[in-house]
DNA sequence: TCGATATCGATAGTATAATATCGATATCGG
DNA sequence: CCGATATCGATATTATACTATCGATATCGA
């Protein structure tokens, strides 16, 4: 039975993306930006390879995934393939989220108003500390968390955003869970997991300790290779 | 020639540790504290993946990479396991480290104490605003970026942090660069490569959009597989 | 004391993503 | 007008990481 709207047609396309190309779409978007900025129509994939630091092959066939089509010895059009990223990506319909910890890195997060041209619109802060709560943090009301759950429930929002210490993640995981929310963009240093919050809640962890780790070893290594 | 310093013989053994092993390494190490913390001795692979929602075949494989040895039937050894993962990550010699762009992001990670624990101790921030210049920001003084490079060099600083805005952020890199500094983590939305400050410069990008970008598939994937 | 069993360590197999190869195509320069 | 060439798109190969299998081992309980 053939699908008629272009929604699952997408959907139908792009269910084979690979993660890794996901991840790599938004450096594509920004640099695209930047072509289309400075009046370029066409660009290949050599051209956004060179400047990128990948390889032409790789970014060939992350842009054939996102289902627009080149013409030899031109290359893409940028406006489409701008169009497409932002269509696989989720970026045209962007989605309401509450965050959890309105510390440093939560107003920071608050703060960081390029998040809504990528599909996320934070419209309420919560924490435990009655201190915090009752003040605006960048335009952005900070609540008590016994609020959460209903008002998350009565919004419809699906996405929410943890910026507590470790010891308070799995707390924060739960409360947003009791909210209906459906996918967890988590901060704090503990990985949250299925265990924590039921295995149909969609987590990204966003581990700093992780990345920092990959970091320093590396700087280890070359140290170690001139001695 | 056998070399003779814990130092050599450590990189030689781990000189083959795969990235996705190391990224999963801060994770090992902070379930293992809380091990510790119980006063748990032993703890084999299957409780380690059970707690952290892994295979215990890849926990197993991870473990290995540090050298530690198991016993059948127990498990490692608690300490030992720690003791060999902050030697993995460097976490026992901790490096110092200059920041630029005091900003929200800045501020935050300045006031994000955990990190000196896991090896980067920031010292030093630099703002190109003049208004931020001469604060003090969770007592670490910002100070101008002309000062950088000459300062670097004198303390010998290897590695910089950037949490500048994407158009500031290859300035930033270069500045780092010519302050003889060796490792870049990176925060701006603007992905570095060695294209900007050379290919011999380590360079970690933290890229927000990309993980919110798979958190946003993800969650567009759901609700089209439940219409 | 001795067998049952949980776990380790090593090897083998599978899945995924990155890279290479090659023909097809259409523009550009002569 | 026509050949040289840059690029696309598809297929094939390689590299990497993840997962499974199996014998060895040592503890625990009967």
């Amino acid at each position: 039975m053939p699908n008629l709207t272009g929604q699952d047609e997408r959907e139908e396309i792009s269910h084979a993306i690979p993660y890794p190309t996901i991840r790599r779409m938004p450096a594509y978007h920004r640099y695209l930006k930047g072509l289309q900025s400075d009046g370029l129509a066409m660009v290949s994939c050599t051209r956004i390879a060179e400047s990128l630091d990948l390889e032409p092959i790789q970014v060939r066939k992350d842009l054939a995934m996102t289902g627009t089509v080149g013409r030899p010895r031109i290359g893409y059009p940028v406006d489409a393939l701008i169009g497409a990223i932002e269509t696989v990506l989720g970026w045209d319909r962007w989605s309401e989220a509450f965050l959890v910890g309105a510390g440093n890195l939560g107003s920071a997060i608050l703060g960081y108003r390029a998040f809504k041209a990528i599909g996320l619109n934070i419209v309420a802060a919560f924490d435990i500390d009655p201190r915090r709560v009752g003040k605006m943090i960048h335009d952005v009301p900070v609540l008590a968390m016994e609020k959460l759950a209903n008002l998350a429930r009565r919004m419809k929002i699906r996405i929410g955003v943890i910026t507590v210490p470790a010891e308070a993640a799995e707390d924060a995981a739960k409360a947003l869970v009791r909210g209906g929310i459906e996918a967890i963009w988590n901060f704090s240093p503990l990985a949250l997991t299925g265990l924590h919050v039921g295995k149909d809640v969609i987590i990204e962890n966003v581990s700093l300790a992780s990345s920092l780790a990959v970091l320093i070893r590396r700087l280890g290594q070359t140290k170690a290779a001139q001695p």
